[in-house]
DNA sequence: GAAACGTGGCA
DNA sequence: TTGCCAAGTTT
């Protein structure tokens, strides 16, 4: 077999021989014993999983795919739940507008479609936060469809047994093409699953096991060249660094003075304590004057935090208040409280750094 | 097309 | 320690 061949009718009986094999058994997978056994997807599962797993690693997706499917058993349960529990339940997992997206995808496919997923790529494709690779994920994976699934760890492997050259994002249509041709019309759900765990486990990002690859055969990075540095990539830009202040209250009852962020943006929707801008400014010391009310205002030390797109450093500030602080637009929350509110990952640690016990177990 | 958008693990 | 990477979508 060349690779000129290696087309639907060769590559998808050699990786999917591999998968019946060697595939991963995840919470929200039908894996072929189970479906041996006349187990079916269920669509409300495959796209919860998918939406959780964009840009995440499967091992942080599990606990929190347990737990919405423990508070939410149905799309409709979700549907009805409040926004705001939904981001306290998504809190830690990041990417919050996935959060809020996913709230009201939910709401469409509740009210809009009787609780039903569209069964079809261009209809998935129309619910808030399912793009392209999710559209076509739900499509194969929950519907049986012929669609080409086109993630991270396929983009690598195609990239890899054709040797593509192009850097990624332009190289992505030559590779969508590629899937397509690639995809069988049978089974093309466990075709997808089977490319991706071929990716996360086999042809991984580094020190990929090329010996144990259904592909080794057929791939041309493995004839001309190191596979590891496939897929071509630009390089990336550095972070910026962004300084700002973040100021913990506590009263005489153990309780913090929290408030809700802004429904868009960084952090949108969650929950916060009070703060500066978060600016690319270094010209040194923050003044307490910024602290949301007149207090004692006593510096604790800093905390770093990395996003995205740039570092944040944060010099913390602590107060006692005696009596409530005037607080129109937050509320004060007790400490015991606190795990289970929707406060983002670089918030527990601001006020971590104030408060050392507030997150620990009772 | 580029930038915004989180977090944790690993080498 | 620093950088890379993980089942992308939206604007």
């Amino acid at each position: 077999m060349t690779l000129d061949t290696l087309k639907a009718a060769d590559a998808a009986p050699l990786l999917l021989d591999w998968y019946d094999r060697h595939h991963r058994d995840l919470p929200w997978r039908v894996s072929p014993p189970m479906a041996a056994r006349g187990a079916v997807a269920d669509p409300y599962h495959v796209w919860l999983s998918e939406v959780m797993l964009q840009q995440t690693t499967v091992q942080a997706v599990k606990a929190y795919f347990d737990k919405f499917l423990r508070l939410w058993p149905r799309v409709e349960d979700l549907a009805a739940a409040e926004t705001e529990e939904v981001m306290k339940a998504w809190a830690g997992l990041g990417y919050y507008a996935r959060a809020r997206n996913l709230k009201k995808c939910a709401e469409v496919v509740a009210r809009e479609h009787g609780g039903r997923f569209p069964d079809r790529e261009e209809g998935l494709k129309s619910l808030p936060g399912v793009g392209d690779y999710t559209a076509a994920a739900i499509a194969a994976i929950a519907f049986n469809r012929h669609s080409a699934v086109l993630d991270g760890n396929v983009e690598r492997v195609i990239s890899r047994l054709y040797a593509i050259e192009t850097p990624l994002p332009a190289a992505k249509p030559e590779m969508r093409r590629l899937v397509s041709e690639l995809t069988p019309l049978d089974r093309p759900g466990d075709f997808a699953q089977a490319m991706m765990d071929l990716g996360a486990t086999i042809c991984a990002p580094k020190r990929p096991a090329c010996a144990l690859c259904p592909f080794r055969g057929n791939c041309r990075a493995l004839t001309v060249a190191d596979p590891e540095t496939f897929p071509r990539k630009a390089a990336r830009k550095e972070k910026p660094l962004r300084l700002g202040a973040a100021f913990v209250a506590i009263d005489r009852s153990d309780a913090v003075y929290l408030r809700k962020r802004a429904d868009s943006g960084l952090l949108g929707g969650m929950t916060e304590v009070p703060g500066t801008d978060w600016t690319a400014r270094r010209d040194g010391e923050t003044s307490i004057e910024a602290g949301p009310f007149a207090a004692a205002w006593e510096a604790c030390g800093t905390v770093t935090h990395v996003f995205t797109h740039f570092e944040l450093r944060l010099s913390v500030y602590r107060a006692e208040v005696g009596d409530m602080a005037a607080c129109a637009e937050g509320w004060w929350e007790p400490i015991a409280s606190l795990k289970a509110q929707a406060l983002p990952t670089v918030m527990k640690k601001a006020i971590t750094q104030a408060i050392p016990h507030a997150f620990k177990a009772v």
